[in-house]
DNA sequence: TTTTCTCCATACGGCGGCGTACGGTAAGGT
DNA sequence: ACCTTACCGTACGCCGCCGTATGGAGAAAA
């Protein structure tokens, strides 16, 4: 009886697999023998695809952000209005958004890798500049503006970390909207 | 020649050293042989102290807890005033404080043991209790006071875990200053 | 059909770390 | 002077994991 030959695995495969055991366990835990027995293969196939276990964690971050905050950024932009109505829309998509997302084993990586933390800069650095123009938008000076969206990015991070983020839908709304009333309460309405 | 004898290590010698190594590397590398090896003796002095490496990691939370919260909460009780001169006492305090604490070394561990989260948690609910009872000494409804002492602490968690704390001690104070200005715009002044 | 290329299994050596067993030494009580 | 207690060193067996070497099996090309 010969073997069949399922589907073939590549690189995205591993890594997707590996980004699953790190958002569940941490990277400590993404080891290549428990990965490919999730798998369902051995190291052999492992060791085909990547040099070592350093090339498959390097390739890691590359591939979270491919997959996980390329998509928000494009929706972020594509909204039409005033800068206060695309603070909505942001906040609103944020809230509709599964709060299980990939950051939190990212943030807790990076605490201990400088590439990782650079990666994970980088990501919030991109998110915070869109909120900033926005409050710089509606009138803010630059720092005025650029404090205003660290207190507002932050609380995303803080509940996030804290995992605070309520389960309920529109308790989510409901906190965003508290949060864009008191963040522009004296800015000029359009 | 007969061997000196040090100071003899005992539970808390052994629990901060781990904290140390937490803070730099992660729980995962708290690991009892090295440990052992930074404290200059051998695993045969750590199996007398601690029953086993878990036994060890238990005691991690409640031990960072009782060096490092503790303090910071005391600090709000004894300062007189009005409530937000109690909060500018916290702030100035907590900008003196040296940035680097271990907030974010067990929040990465809390992501990945259930325990630590409750411990963690715990420790997040009392400093945020701290901060709500001061917005509703200060005249806000418990919603708002509550909201307001998220938005208040988170953005300290998201400032810490991002690694934006400036490592300047008046930049830290500008900043601490701004946040009270934004939070308590609206609020009688005692 | 034969060859070649892609992908995987198996087997192996090595290492770091855990926990145990046990022996040893300094200090203080009696 | 002895014994006990507290503390530490040493040696050992074990296990999980890494990375390598090597030998296929299947599919595609020749």
């Amino acid at each position: 009886m010969t073997r069949k030959r399922e589907r073939p695995q590549d690189r995205d495969t591993w890594l997707a697999e590996a980004l699953e055991m790190l958002r569940e366990r941490g990277v400590e835990h993404v080891k290549v023998e428990p990965l490919a027995q999730r798998l369902g293969v051995t190291k052999g196939s492992f060791y085909w695809h990547f040099k070592d276990r350093a090339d498959l964690l390097r390739s890691l971050p590359e591939f979270w952000e491919r997959r996980q905050t390329d998509p928000v950024l494009a929706q972020a932009e594509n909204t039409a209005g005033g800068p206060i109505e695309k603070m909505r829309a942001v906040l609103d998509f944020l809230a509709r958004e599964d709060p299980d997302r990939y950051d939190n084993a990212m943030r807790a990586w990076a605490q201990f890798d400088d590439e990782v933390a650079r990666a994970v800069a980088g990501i919030d650095e991109r998110r915070m500049a869109t909120v900033r123009a926005l409050f710089e938008e509606a009138g803010l000076s630059p720092e005025d503006a650029a404090f205003r969206a660290r207190l507002w990015y932050f609380y995303d991070v803080g509940e996030h970390v804290t995992g605070d983020t309520p389960a309920d839908v529109e308790e989510r709304r409901a906190r965003a909207a508290r949060r864009l009333e008191l963040l522009t309460a004296d800015l000029p309405r359009s």
